[in-house]
DNA sequence: CTATAATCGAGACGGTACGTCACGTCTTTTC
DNA sequence: GAAAAGACGTGACGTACCGTCTCGATTATAG
């Protein structure tokens, strides 16, 4: 996500989508985020970092919003995918949570998703377009997680599904939003309270 | 904060500030946040809307994200003041947080404090700010609450204050972000959980 | 020069100039200098008259001034050419003042003139540009027609080409600056004054 | 003209107007006229370099044209006054011509006339106080002196007496305008030729 | 010997225009 | 057709002055 942008000029990809185009936006567009923050991500920069013509962008995405979605979701998979296991234990739960926590406070993607998040707050059709195709998927998956640990008997919480993976992820998010590190014990100490291995 | 602008002419104050100038871009710009949001709060739009000259408003404001300060921080200490109770209970925090959660997802005032946490994502000068004009002291005070409840045997929890805040606060945070409700229960579950009554 | 601003969009042009901008630009300048004068022509009214955006005259033009030397320069070879005679008699030259003060005294584009000597006056580089792309290649043009004059033994003026024509130019060009008419009269005597057809 | 603006603040002169704010701002505008131009001389920048409130000079001025006009008058009575005698040759006016010529192109109150008679192109306010105030009491005296040098048999012009000043004048203006110096023969030329001594 | 009244400096105010930047749309030309 | 190039109308940016308007301090004259 960082490769010095192409200089040189590429050659037209004539009548198909030029695939070095796509990417050359997508490692621009997240490359001027780390750089320079949110402020100063405008299609134009992007284009102009790109080596690529306005029109090309507007061609495929909508806004870039939809670039960095596309960058965040091309990478955060690889990052911290949610766990898939059968029978997941607190531990993978916990495991999970330190990559995520991971992720948004080290990784330059992490940005990306926090750009997002705030700009959800400034554009409504932002806020539709992240849940839809990031927010809504992911919780899906962690609701499953949950789900499936509680009827392996790992965990018991008392909340809600919607509601306990908030109240692990909140925390998480806030510290890193407020610039603060997010210590192992924060993320120990949800777990262990909030999924509350069942007494037998 | 949201009377009908004074649409009169103002007569003008001479020499000092211009009190009834001061409201009215308060006003203006939280009226506007709350009917078009963030990414339509212009700085013409808001001295349009107050019925004031650009440059008064450069004069006494160096950015919006001042004015929206200057909005949050009058309104915020009204809606939920930080309790300072010599002897806190569980119960105390709680009412604070329930009452937190509602300025954030029923008060005008609650979506300015998600704009600015938002707009701190994409500004490094507007993090600052806001840690310096508003989270900070907020957080000051919400450290020496859960000292005092400690001190009285009132709670005992196992993190750090810091810590302890975030875990209580971001999930509300969270939620407000995502455009989810905070049910009471969300509130209960955290404060029994994370804030733990001593065992006697 | 004013014919009424084409109100229906114009259609882009693309990728190249937009000769329809530039010539709606020409003519709202000197519309508007002529309807309203040089103190109420701003950038800001020319775009609106023209319907073009304020950018689009950055783009092309420096200041109103360049706006203004356009105007001039296409505008006055058209109305009072520089004789091109071989063998230009005295009364060939008094045709060419006559007509200059016509253009000065009764054609919008005189106006622009005017203007511009005035701007002149406030601006050091309106002075320069002036000089550079008017006044200088006029008076080239008019000092190779004294020679001419001259040399077919036509005329035969005491004073230096340059300081014969300023004494045939400045009282034409100083009338029309205090608002007077020139009479036929001034202009037949300063050529029979100045110009002296050699005694054989 | 020229005194350096007194910085230590002055005085209040109490109920009375105060002459020396009169002349700290006539110096002001003259310095700055002659310093930055008349495109850099605004209100503000006369009150700012004259140590003056704004409203001192609307006390006192209606516009900046006012306050240049003032200077010039001042001035300009000083350095080349009409000839008063009661049988002025041709050899007087000659000398009247090259006072003006120098007052244009040497002193700083000349860049006053200049820049007034400018601005009378830009607006026609400007024109009409000009000339009320300035160009037409000038021209009553200047009239006068031909005059009387008719009379006296000491010139013969063939025009008009309007007319005759402005072939006299025009060329000098027009050259200092145009930022060429004045040469002798030219005045020497345009008086022997315009005014013609009486054959006998 | 006080009031009173006009002047002064300071500077806030509602405006207009400045010149710049990025937006998203459009067209032309090249591959 | 896709892509680079870039002109276009739009509208907000932050700044400079405009001319008007209090203010509080100052000071000569009138009661």
């Amino acid at each position: 996500m960082s490769a010095a942008s192409s200089l040189p000029p590429r050659a037209h990809s004539g009548n198909r989508r030029d695939e070095a185009a796509r990417l050359a936006v997508l490692h621009a567009a997240d490359d001027l985020l780390v750089e320079h923050g949110f402020g100063a991500l405008t299609v134009e920069s992007i284009a102009r970092r790109a080596g690529v013509a306005k029109q090309t962008i507007y061609r495929w995405w909508s806004s870039k919003v939809e670039i960095l979605l596309d960058v965040l979701i091309e990478d955060s998979d690889k990052r911290f995918p949610v766990p898939t296991q059968e029978r997941p234990t607190a531990d993978d739960i916990r495991r999970y949570l330190r990559a995520f926590a991971r992720f948004l406070t080290r990784d330059p993607a992490g940005r990306v998703l926090l750009a997002l998040l705030a700009e959800a707050q400034h554009h409504a059709a932002t806020a539709a377009t992240l849940h839809e195709r990031y927010l809504d998927p992911r919780r899906a998956a962690e609701r499953a997680l949950l789900a499936r640990a509680t009827a392996a008997g790992e965990i018991a919480p008392d909340l809600a599904p919607d509601a306990t993976m908030d109240a692990l992820v909140g925390p998480i998010v806030y510290r890193a939003m407020t610039g603060s590190t997010i210590p192992r014990a924060l993320v120990d100490t949800l777990v262990t309270d909030l999924l509350k291995p069942p007494s037998h």
